[in-house]
DNA sequence: ACCAAATACATTGTTATACAATGTATTTGG
DNA sequence: CCAAATACATTGTATAACAATGTATTTGGT
């Protein structure tokens, strides 16, 4: 392996932020995909998400009723399973951006 | 139980946080002991880490070198195990702070 | 026409980490 | 005198990222 501290970290911090950065791109209110939230997240962070972390994520967020989902028919290629933020949803991703900026402020004054 | 998505979301991001919280604090030179450090970051963040977090993580800390710890004896009452970083621990947590900078930057943006 | 890469979903096993619970031992305060 | 605070630590459980693997379709280059 001979991964550094820093990588793994990444990885650990990715817990918490990865719900929080589907959720905030979701709160436009438009229409995602699985696949297309990948390419999203790393075009506009950088940010590299596994499929077999984003896959599951979403599901959660289903279960947790953050997000609703359906599948869509393509005239050509494979269904995409759509997803967009529930009102329950927007109030968390509300709730955890008060937290974040907060946790960011304090970091910021240490 | 019946804990809400914005309460085990916190518990989720602090396995990102907690080790750069902690490195920061510890950024100033000044040594810290374990007990010390989560009261400290108790009062400056309004934090809570429980014990059995703290210190494993100082353990993991120190065996990736990126802090160094002694034994202190106390005049009075239970000896200490104060924490001091190292340069690697200062190089480390310097990285971090970019990429949180970076990662903050980029979430107020979208 | 062929085949590798890209698209699009998903599951399984491994690893890391927060935390509650529990344990030991000493000291302080009411 | 005894509960709370101080100060360390370990064990078991739950959660989540990720590599690996799997299925199936479509696109692009030669």
């Amino acid at each position: 392996m001979e991964e550094n501290f820093t990588t793994k970290w990444i990885s650990q911090l990715k817990k918490g932020t990865l719900s929080f950065l589907v959720l905030s791109i979701l709160k436009d209110e438009k229409e995602y995909y699985g696949y297309d939230l990948i390419n999203e997240i790393k075009k506009k962070t950088s940010i590299d998400i596994a499929e077999g972390t984003l896959y599951p994520l979403m599901n959660r967020l289903k279960k947790e009723d953050l997000v609703a989902s359906q599948w869509v028919e393509q005239e050509s290629g494979i269904p995409r399973k759509y997803y967009k933020i529930t009102p329950l949803g927007l109030a968390t991703v509300t709730e955890m951006k008060n937290y974040w900026d907060n946790l960011n402020a304090t970091i910021n004054l240490i």
